[in-house]
DNA sequence: CGGTATCCCACTGGATACTG
DNA sequence: CAGTATCCAGTGGGATACCG
């Protein structure tokens, strides 16, 4: 059952961008990482409903694509640290226009939002 | 069930512009569409490999989603046209930065393309 | 803390046959 | 021509429990 990265074959640059990014929270896993270097509970925290073994498996699935960079640190307690990849980075960057397009179908149609942080 | 368009709610913009792309052949509709209006059958010819049953499928909830305009002809033999809404014009242009980070990592992992037209 | 390992269900999408 | 109607397999993703 898989391993290797997805590597196609394609139709075109759009079927071989969404093929990396489909998942239900892998777009959101990488604006959280393009503010920066995080944790792997720092990640949980920014995305509310996620399940330990989703956040797990895309990051992995997002690792061997080469989108993020994985540094593990041998303290105790455990420490792994995650970070956007420049090719990560850049899909980042071509997302925003649709990012915009969202934004602008929401206040279009008066979709809701969800609370961003429902705190605790 | 299911009926009305999607409607969240939604945790920012790439989610809700995902939840109206998200599907096998979306994408490629849209671009095809962003050539000029398209009869039904003229779409299956473009999107080599896409089944009579997705097509319709994608096509409805693209249209009850605003992204595309679907024009029926009573005639006989049957005719109906397809073409892009503005918004399913303005999500294609948005696309168009995400298509080229795709075709980029085609290049970088050297990903096979598939066949673009088998013929007959 | 940062994961693995299972189980399970809903949904996506393919194949095939039939229709106005 | 442009669909409907079924059936069916594969996968995405949630819940829960356990591990180094």
């Amino acid at each position: 059952m898989s391993s290797g990265p997805r590597q196609g074959p394609y139709i075109c640059g759009i079927d071989a961008a969404m093929d990396v990014i489909t998942g239900k929270w892998k777009s959101l896993i990488l604006w959280e990482l393009d503010h920066g270097t995080r944790r792997f509970s720092a990640l949980r925290r920014g995305l509310p409903g996620v399940s330990e073994k989703m956040l797990v498996q895309h990051l992995r699935e997002m690792e061997v694509d080469g989108l993020v960079h994985r540094e593990v640190f041998r303290e105790v307690p455990p420490r792994v640290e995650y970070s956007l990849t420049e090719a990560g980075a850049a899909l980042n960057a071509a997302l925003a226009p649709l990012g915009a397009w969202g934004t602008d179908r929401i206040k279009r149609i008066g979709a809701p939002m969800v609370a961003p942080h429902t705190t605790p």
